[in-house]
DNA sequence: ATGAAAGCGCTAACAT
DNA sequence: ATGTTAGCGCTTTCAT
């Protein structure tokens, strides 16, 4: 039997009131009263029922993050960042991943709501938008969609993300800036954040007068092999033939990883010959044999902007802040593209 | 204004008994008014309100989990599992991480009890167990410890966790088998699960009959350079001056990854000359160049267990199964130990 | 098969 | 500075 606010007040002959305000540290309290409360509290260590404590308020100082995944350093870093910035809030952060793909997703999504959270934080899957649309009419718990567009038609929703075309466009342009003439490009999936990142590796080229060769974007490769073999025999395929190339854009840290491999064993030298770069920034990835530099995607930014803009939409008025919140990537330098 | 059991209730001239009887499925309702209620539940789009029913009847049917990290495939595993195992069961799941350490730790303990969740799985990383054993005095949530044994003197508490010490013992014996004699070792950090494996390790070279020489095992490479930077230059030292090597167990995956890859630097043959194998199982890292052997550390059985006990404890009587649920290490076999 | 009343633990609003 | 009353939305208990 857990101890409850009516058992502190019992025992000092106070009224629960009284104890209540001690508890959330109203003023209107004489130093006594309170002194004599908190050490009962402590005796008897007392923790507040917070279920009643929402009940009665109608808000749970919770909210709820969906997830796919938490196994890529991005989401668990992404996570990280939302729990530390919303728990200096005093709110506190639940949780929840939908790897069963988007039914799982709106299951939880139902979850949470049911559980009062007081803001909702999601990284979607959902090829479509209605499902959230629908949502929208009863409910009024602010929405921030991360890394993935919301609808413009709900209006409790605001967006947080990274500015993906830049992710390619850093890229590129850092190697053309290094004197590479003839980049090549491993193509990720073709996914709305994969089509924006190979936009900005073309813009680039663009920007800097250099001819697209469709002949040095690989692509296709497929996706029931690792990504390390992917971006292994992806490397394989540049360096044979006479499609020349001195420089390679990758779009996983993975896929760099293996390319680099591959041109180590055709004796390519890795930045001389060819200058890589991946993106993702993982850590551990990176600092394997020739360091490599990437395209950091700011996972924790990210998550403290979504954060911070729940935090922002719970109190503020209706209308506080942008509602879209666009985090810059960040350009990571090392060995593989230091000449 | 969400849609409350009440609305509905008005609306159908009923009382919010039967509207409640309805929604749990109780059997004393008439069909006809159970699809007038279902309908119109569909129809307003109502959801239960959770924080009001636990208030009631004093379950939230939702549990805590306390991890250090996501970050490693380990730990998102187990979550994982967690996870998939007591939401079949209609059971949620609140993550909590204590990167900051164990008063990081002990305030999401707090936390988890006030939110008044039915059970709490603890990663714990304190060095003490004082803290949990000046819980158990008031509250009778079931405690389940994973991966840290649990204090006998906490009655509601059970251990679920793998068996350290064959992580050590099956690597080492695998390699034995395959014909090493001469097995190195690349030796964790000094903690409690570090120790264990390594007693593994040299229980498996007693019981073959194999000397334990301490020139082969590498220890104290300073955890301020990275698993690769440490697995490489472990390999280095072993592979200089006159001490012959024919096989090497590393602490994880990583270490194995960077001593390979000094393996390959001095043209050490692998697994020809040296026979390796890692711990972890991390599959995207055990895929790369030459595929590495692996002592599966078992994280989503660990949580598929852990979840179970959590479930048990709370339904069940309270000596329902057994106090100590140890789950087997688990032997893969790749390229790198395969002669 | 359905309903009325009471109460879970807390706090907002209004006394005193 | 402290107390009283009422009620958050639901379910348990006891009618009918």
């Amino acid at each position: 039997m857990p101890v409850r606010l009516k058992d502190i007040a019992n025992d000092l002959n106070l009224s629960q009131m009284t104890v209540s305000r001690v508890l959330r540290g109203h003023i209107d309290v004489s130093p006594e009263t309170k002194a004599r409360v908190l050490q009962r509290v402590k005796e008897l260590n007392y923790r507040p029922n917070v279920v009643a404590r929402s009940l009665r308020t109608g808000y749970t100082s919770t909210m709820g993050l969906i997830v796919p995944s938490l196994r890529e350093t991005y989401a668990s870093e992404l996570a990280k960042a939302v729990d530390k910035t919303i728990r200096a809030a005093g709110y506190e952060l639940i949780v929840c991943l939908s790897e069963d793909g988007s039914a799982s997703e709106q299951r939880n999504v139902e979850l949470l709501l049911a559980h009062q959270v007081d803001a909702l934080l999601i990284v979607s899957i959902q090829e479509s938008t209605t499902f959230f649309q629908g949502l929208s009419h009863k409910q009024k718990v602010p929405l921030v969609f991360i890394n993935h567009k919301s609808p413009d038609s709900i209006d409790n929703a605001v967006f947080v993300g990274i500015r993906e075309v830049d992710v390619g466009r850093i890229a590129t342009e850092h190697l053309i800036s290094i004197g590479c003439r003839r980049v090549a490009y491993l193509r990720g999936p073709r996914t709305y954040i994969g089509d924006l990142r190979y936009t900005g590796f073309r813009d680039a080229l663009r920007d800097a007068g250099l001819p697209h060769r469709p002949e040095l974007v690989i692509d296709g490769l497929g996706a029931e092999t690792s990504e390390y073999r992917r971006g292994f025999d992806g490397m394989l395929r540049l360096a044979s033939g006479k499609r020349r190339l001195d420089g390679l854009v990758a779009y996983t840290d993975m896929m760099a990883v293996g390319a680099m491999d591959a041109a180590q064993s055709k004796g390519i030298d890795i930045p001389k010959e060819i200058a890589v770069i991946g993106s993702g920034n993982e850590v551990r990835l990176c600092e394997m044999r020739i360091p490599l530099s990437s395209i950091d995607t700011a996972g924790y930014e990210v998550g403290q902007s979504a954060g911070r803009t729940a935090l922002r939409r719970i109190s503020g008025a209706a209308g506080s802040g942008a509602r879209n919140v666009l985090v810059p990537p960040k350009l990571v330098l090392r060995r593989s593209s230091t000449r």
